[in-house]
RNA sequence: GCGCCCAUAGCUCAAUUGGAUAGAGCGUUUGACUACGAAUCAAAAGGUUAGAGGUUCAACUCCUCUUGGGCGCACCA
């Protein structure tokens, strides 16, 4: 938490700063890590933004600032410069590095966590219909979703993972009706699957599994049988992936359940657009007057013929979340759901409800390679590559890793062959050895009698090359790295972080061994260790990739 | 036709949302195992950030236009 204490104590000097000027209001000045090749740990811009302000020289306002900071923040900095155009390069004392290996050590797995934040969030990922097994978007989706929750609740939020699923509508018809074509022909019928329906071999196995039951073909429900054994396999694989939901929240709890007034939540959502003048009726149907808030055209909310669309379902889904108490929501969609974003927002809005409450994140497709040629694919002939499948081939851990390796809104390419490679073409693999190198350190340690536990008794200022502070310091920017993947609604700023600590940490293992004949040298740098072990376990834990002690 | 997203090293991608000389990995070239795991490290080469304007002390980042790609525009879900 090194970078929030000094965000913390520099804000306080600023804004007196600026009182003293007789301006009262914050700046929102940055504190970031400086360029490579510039000796400071830190560097802040508050000195040219003041002066943007006060229209004074922003060489000046930074010498004023610190002299503020050499004098009400002796406790961190070690000394403070300037720079560049107006630049503040901070120095920190060794003493706060050593302070926050403290914190790693005895924190451990809650280094980093905050606590008395109890927002409620949701995060409502995967939802994939349940019409077929879940292929490999799903699983992007899914790695996201759900690191993406680990890491909110290490930030402390009460959050609720949902898995929506629409068993109502158009498509579970074809549904049923796929699967009874299926047991028709096995059944010795002549009859064609007309194009648009289930063409995959799954459904070809739902009607085996019922003709091998040996029913009566009209006492066979072929809808609720065929979303049985697909749920059934799309629980199976998400566990596989190590994906667990909170809550599986079925479309027909507001669709088809009525209250005692016989009203589904639907119905009651749709009464309340009219109510307020944001529905109406035209040619027979019930219009939704989404254009009044941003969206492109009016949606249709019910039929002609009285069924209600998606959107109406959709619609509801939203409202009782917030009706559940939760205050922020965040979806995640598959990219190609984008043009559906406006409409939701501006439903949300017509609720009564702030539309900066729910997040929408869109992730990029995946697309697969093997040896860098690409893997066909086609939804449409039902040969698709399924989740279970690259998980089957490449480990949980691997395709966890990769999916989470990039940003949601940049395609991912996933190459097979570099999944599994125990190389370091491999980030997984480059991560891991960190943690079997240092396992194995602590392992030789136990053979030595002069190796020192306690914590108090150690010199930790023995820890003072610049291979040992710059590690440090990534120790620390685990907290940071918290922040940012909040910020950027994305846990790829941990992978990205790993592989960071990975590199630093084997830069040290060459420089500075840690095994020597120094038994207080020794001692110390075992510490070091044990802190990175601790570190590379709660990352890989927010990715939700387990550890490995030997490879 | 309208709208959303994207374009960064040979390849795959970062860049702490406006900060200093744009960074990693792979690939290429060179070097390092006689104490803790060489699945590693050190170093070199590689860039007009698609192009053109603009805003700013400061632009990969914000605005406008152009080019090239992905996706979406249902009384489907």
């Amino acid at each position: 938490m090194i970078k929030q204490d000094i965000t913390k104590k520099l804000n306080s000097l600023v804004n007196s700063y600026l009182l003293n000027k007789n301006i009262d209001e914050s700046l929102k000045f940055s504190i970031e890590i400086p360029p490579k090749d510039i000796n400071a740990d830190f560097a802040t811009n508050a000195a040219m933004l003041i002066a943007k302000k006060t229209k004074i020289n922003p060489r000046l306002v930074a010498q004023e600032l610190i002299n503020e900071i050499l004098n009400k923040m002796s406790d961190i900095v070690e000394k403070a410069e300037i720079a560049g155009a107006g630049f503040i390069n901070l120095h920190i004392k060794n003493s706060v590095l050593y302070k926050e290996l403290i914190s790693i050590l005895t924190e451990k797995e809650k280094y980093g966590k905050i606590l008395n934040n109890n927002k409620k969030v949701m995060v409502e990922f995967v939802s994939a219909n349940p019409t077929g097994p879940l292929h490999i978007g799903h699983g992007r989706g899914a790695a996201i979703g759900d690191s993406l929750s680990r890491i909110l609740k290490h930030l402390g939020y009460n959050v609720t993972k949902e898995y929506y699923l629409n068993d109502v509508g158009n498509q579970m018809l074809v549904l049923a009706k796929s699967t009874e074509i299926r047991y028709r022909q096995l059944k010795g019928e002549q009859i064609e699957l007309p194009e648009g329906y289930y063409q995959g071999s799954y459904i070809t196995e739902i009607a085996k599994r019922l003709i091998s039951e040996d029913r009566n073909i009209e006492d066979i429900d072929f809808k609720t049988e065929s979303v049985k054994d697909i749920l059934k396999t799309i629980k199976n694989d998400l566990e596989d992936f190590a994906v667990e939901f909170d809550n599986w929240f079925l479309e027909e709890t507001i669709a088809s359940v009525k209250d005692d007034r016989g009203q589904t939540q639907v119905d009651k959502s749709c009464e309340y657009f009219l109510s307020k003048g944001n529905a109406y009726i035209k040619d027979n149907a019930l219009w939704l007057a989404s254009t009044k808030f941003g969206d492109d055209k009016d949606r249709v909310l019910k039929r002609s013929d009285g069924r209600y669309t998606y959107l109406a379902s959709d619609v509801a889904y939203h409202k009782n979340k917030f009706e559940r108490g939760f205050s922020r929501l965040i979806n995640l969609w598959g990219a190609d759901h984008h043009g559906y974003v406006a409409r939701i927002k501006a439903c949300i809005q017509m609720l009564g409800f702030n539309k900066d409450n729910l997040n929408i994140i869109l992730h990029q497709l995946v697309s697969l390679l093997r040896n860098g040629e690409p893997v066909t694919m086609s939804t449409r002939t039902g040969e698709f590559v399924t989740l279970k499948e690259v998980v089957d081939e490449v480990g949980k851990d691997a395709c966890r890793f990769f999916f989470l390796l990039r940003s949601p809104d940049s395609p991912l390419e996933f190459d097979l062959e570099i999944a599994k490679k125990q190389s370091s073409e491999n980030p997984v693999f480059y991560v891991q050895y960190v943690n079997a190198r240092c396992s194995s350190i602590v392992k030789e340690s136990k053979n030595r009698k002069d190796i020192i536990e306690d914590i108090n008794k150690i010199d930790l200022t023995l820890l003072n090359t610049k291979e040992e502070r710059d590690l440090i310091k990534q120790l620390s920017t685990f907290c940071d790295t918290l922040f940012l993947s909040e910020k950027l609604m994305s846990p790829h700023c941990f992978t990205t972080y790993l592989i960071d600590l990975a590199d630093k940490y084997h830069t040290f293992y060459e420089k500075c061994r840690v095994l020597t004949n120094d038994s207080n040298l020794s001692s110390a740098r075992l510490k070091l260790v044990e802190s990175v072990i601790v570190i590379i376990h709660n990352g890989l834990n927010l990715l939700g990739v387990s550890i490995l002690e030997k490879m």
